[in-house]
DNA sequence: TTAAAAAAGTGATAAATGTCATAAAACATG
DNA sequence: CATGTTTTATGACATTTATCACTTTTTTAA
């Protein structure tokens, strides 16, 4: 399986550039880079499975991974996405549970391992990376809370524009305001949670009103404005 | 106003008996005891609202409080309750944002604030308390991420059986097997996230399968087997 | 205790969204 | 490059759920 390659060269990976590390000391870093296992992943890799035990935590050094519930039918709710210098599968570590998610791979990824061990290890000595970690779960609560709200009260429609809006904001736009990910549509209707043909029809109604242009899997957004109205989204 | 009375009495608090608090050495404890100022609220009673800042944790040593978010059309999404033994508010202390929810007494409750920098410091100095804390965190959302699912994919008639037996875990049923929490129809509606009129409809439904009895707002659960095969629930 | 307010309940109807079938287009891969 | 597979697209239709209007019941508070 050529799916996964194990690249040696942790010294190459700069922990420092992603703030979560910022309070760390040079002994810290040192140790870190040591334990740490980096690996090349390929479109399509599942990282875990939705009810496997991981016990430690991935580092996304490059790529890009989407992380899914699975729900009673087999339908994929997308819960987020994961890009250079987010953590994945950190929850289940800490909170000693099965992942409650599963991590596949969207764009070829370049993942460090860090065993549970030391994650936690780090977590009781370092009080500073704790509060930062505690900070991010935080964030992340905070964010799952607001688009449980979105889901439960928000039109499909609302939903699109918003979902748009939020991966601008995550993968930003190229020069020429083209979204800088690129998904199926039956991805975006798992994000939106609804059904593909919804999102379709939706994309084209969006596509008559010139508030976005189609090209295959590219979306250009041309009316922003426009977007976070039809979203109510408000900063 | 006579809805907020404050109660000096923090000695009689029993931080201890939240394990929470259990790792926290007898200096610790005295010191949170001392910075604490417990208050009883009585219902209807807002704690604090979406949006303002707050710098510390409440910690509910008795009575039910609901946390919810408000959506665009001034309708309530409700995130979880609060119950003895809770903390309330700690994740935008934390997170170092404003409220994204607000926080109503639903039963008369006797709470205990702490002071933002109290929590922190804690965080900063006893470790195992720091990690306790996360693993809350980290369980928390792992709910949140769970129901999202379940708003965006169940059936609100699914949903409703879900939450009848939610409530089940959280508030227990007395010796009659009724819900040991009242709620309008309109709290379980925006538990569920959907409309009060569905929610009546689909209660005389249960009722007319005989998975429940209704009296006023006591919900007495007769079928908990057919209830967790229409909401889908599994362990 | 009683009047006013809030909540519960019900029917009719509208709107939103899902499902299914099918066709065309795009993509992947031997 | 031919072909099987996946994705996108579209129409018809079914289903779910929301909305509105109204009545009855319950709760609240003066």
């Amino acid at each position: 399986m050529k799916n996964i390659q194990n690249v040696p060269f942790n010294d190459e990976v700069d922990l420092l550039s992603y703030n979560i590390f910022n309070g760390l000391t040079e002994e810290e870093l040192e140790s870190l880079t040591q334990s740490m296992s980096c690996t090349l992943h390929k479109r399509g890799n599942i990282l875990y499975h939705e009810g496997s035990r991981i016990n430690g935590t991935y580092i996304v050094v490059k790529g890009i991974l989407k992380v899914y519930k699975t729900g009673f039918d087999g339908k994929e709710q997308i819960i987020r996405f994961a890009k250079d210098g987010d953590l994945i599968g950190f929850r289940s570590t800490i909170s000693d549970e099965l992942a409650c998610t599963t991590a596949k791979v969207v764009n070829d990824a370049l993942l460090c391992y860090l065993p549970g061990e030391i994650l936690t290890s780090l977590i009781k000595v370092n009080s500073e990376f704790a509060m930062s970690l505690m900070k991010l779960t935080c964030r992340e609560l905070g964010e799952s809370n607001k688009f449980l709200t979105d889901i439960a009260q928000k039109t499909v429609r609302e939903r699109l524009a918003e979902v748009l809006l939020l991966l601008m904001d995550t993968f930003d736009l190229d020069e020429d305001h083209t979204l800088q990910i690129s998904l199926t549509r039956e991805e975006l209707a798992n994000m939106v949670g609804t059904a593909t043909e919804s999102v379709i029809r939706l994309l084209s109604e969006f596509k008559s009103d010139k508030l976005i242009e189609l090209n295959g899997r590219k979306i250009k957004l041309i009316n922003i404005p426009k977007l976070i109205k039809i979203g109510n989204v408000y900063i």
